[in-house]
DNA sequence: CTATGCCGATAGCCGGAGGCTATCGTTGCG
DNA sequence: CGCAACGATAGCCTCCGGCTATCGGCATAG
């Protein structure tokens, strides 16, 4: 038994459209395909990686785990094709973090619909805050405002969650309903290793700042976020909408007192005028392709 | 015809050993199928990745192109595999680059034999100078000192090469047997994003240092410095070794005035005192499998 | 000049991955 | 109760990716 390129990509497939047979029609083909692939590499882990009930599918904390390192072969798997065929994607939309969710399923759907030819999807971490929009990576983003980036780039404002801290399971604070500066105190915090604006706001005095900080432990991605918090290396300041995609067994997130809110935005550079990108962009002005 | 992973495993394994024979030891496959997947790769681009000539196999511009890439999606899988399979590689080793060429496949060789168990290979951008080894991503590396890291590492050396300046062909500096810093004054340069201790030292006056410089380009990576250079946005500082295993149409490297030679060393964590380790150390200790 | 060996390509074979259509079992809902 | 939705199963075909055996080109040794 093998693991093979096409079974990771039915599994990433599946996990992002939330349905076996959502994930056959948006990779082109059958749903038994579908269902084999997944079976096949659950038969190699000896676990299952989705859970099937009424209402969906889900990843298992397992499935959970492995799913952003699907993405990046599948990202990487794309990216080597395309270079290798010569052919460039019409389009490539940028995310931050691992993208799977009904918004980015969405999305996704209305800018194939609007753009015609082939639109690819990739992965960034907190290395690059634009998700490769200045480096020409990406066309079109889903990020996490604030970005520095002066006016290279125009963003559009898509969701806003409020704030929450991630905690270990068994923390004095996990069994609270919201917490403020005064119980963050003297805590040890797992932060962005190179997106930290939003951060140094937090530290700052006044307002929701906490400025008892016992220490800082660097992190590059979401899951390795989740992963120091679970294993009680410090506690992490994220929003409650990452707990929709990334819950995590052994992490608890507490809302943070005060109201304070952060939001998800679509993000291009101004400069890029081609007709390709306006009419995606007139496309996703209709908000009805939005969750909920 | 279809990309598939054996196929691109093959493809990087010939280019890492240099011979088809090599690669498939090395795979653990017979020599035809590594023939085999090379072709049909080659099929689907439409043009050679590999020469074979006497002496030996190299890749051709098209096909160095795409190794990084094909690594990338390599090590994205073999990831993702000691996840699914959960099985931890005895060791990982750390290279700067593609870590294709002799040096690579000589030293995985030794470590292979003295190790025992699993040995994994992964690839490091300049994003990260200790390829892995401060975060624990790998456990032994091939680094280009000088490294800030304290004393958490130790390193010994491998090998030294000239430094050399990278200018496009056609450049007035391209034809001349070596330059100096009055050759190199106001020139726009290539630089490293995120590793700029040597490039530093470059600019400070006196020694080789060349203080006239234009403007700065970042990068993350080989490649894309050489892209980079190619298309004329800038020259960079890199070593004549480099020119061994990325040498790309379109890039000259001029060597430099004044002898000044850089160093590829190996390195690993201090702290790191596991049998393994030090067994592999012992064993890489005897220089016989040096190239040369 | 021939023999020998090295190395990659070719031929022919087989098992399994991965695609399809058709159909069944469950489940939720009108 | 009947229908629709959705995933699993069954049966079939193609082609990838592995093997062994062998051929062809090109060194180098004798």
């Amino acid at each position: 038994m093998e693991v093979t390129l096409p079974a990771i990509r039915a599994f990433v497939a599946v996990a992002r459209e939330g349905s076996f047979g959502a994930a056959a029609t948006s990779l082109g083909v059958s749903q038994p395909t579908v269902s084999a692939a997944v079976r096949r590499l659950e038969t190699v882990v000896g676990r299952p990686l989705l859970v099937r009930d009424r209402d969906g599918v889900r990843p298992t904390e397992l499935g959970r785990r492995l799913l952003a390192h699907a993405v990046a072969v599948v990202s990487a798997t794309d990216d080597f094709e395309t270079l290798l065929t010569g052919e460039t994607p019409e389009l490539t939309v940028g995310f931050m973090g691992e993208a799977a969710g009904p918004l980015t399923s969405r999305l996704l759907a209305v800018v194939r619909r609007a753009c015609g030819g082939e639109v690819r999807l990739r992965r960034f971490d907190f290395d690059d805050p634009s998700c490769g929009l200045l480096t020409g990576a990406s066309d079109l983003a889903v990020v996490w405002p604030p970005l520095e980036t002066g006016d290279a780039l125009e963003t559009r404002p898509l969701r806003t969650d409020p704030r929450a801290v991630a905690v270990p399971l068994g923390d004095p604070l996990a069994g609270l309903a919201a917490v403020g500066p005064a119980d963050l105190a003297g805590r040890v915090w797992v932060v962005p290793r190179s997106r930290d604006e939003v951060w140094r706001a937090f530290r700052r005095p006044g307002a929701a700042g906490v400025t008892d900080v016992a220490g800082e432990v660097g992190s590059d991605a979401i899951e390795e976020t989740l992963e120091l918090v679970a294993a009680g290396r410090g506690v992490a300041l994220l929003s409650e909408g990452t707990d929709e995609h990334y819950a995590r067994a052994g992490v608890v997130f507490v809302p943070l007192s005060g109201g304070q809110r952060c939001s998800t935005a679509l993000a291009w550079r101004r400069a890029d005028t081609r007709p390709v990108l306006t009419g995606v962009l007139r496309a996703l002005g209709a908000r009805e392709w939005l969750p909920e």
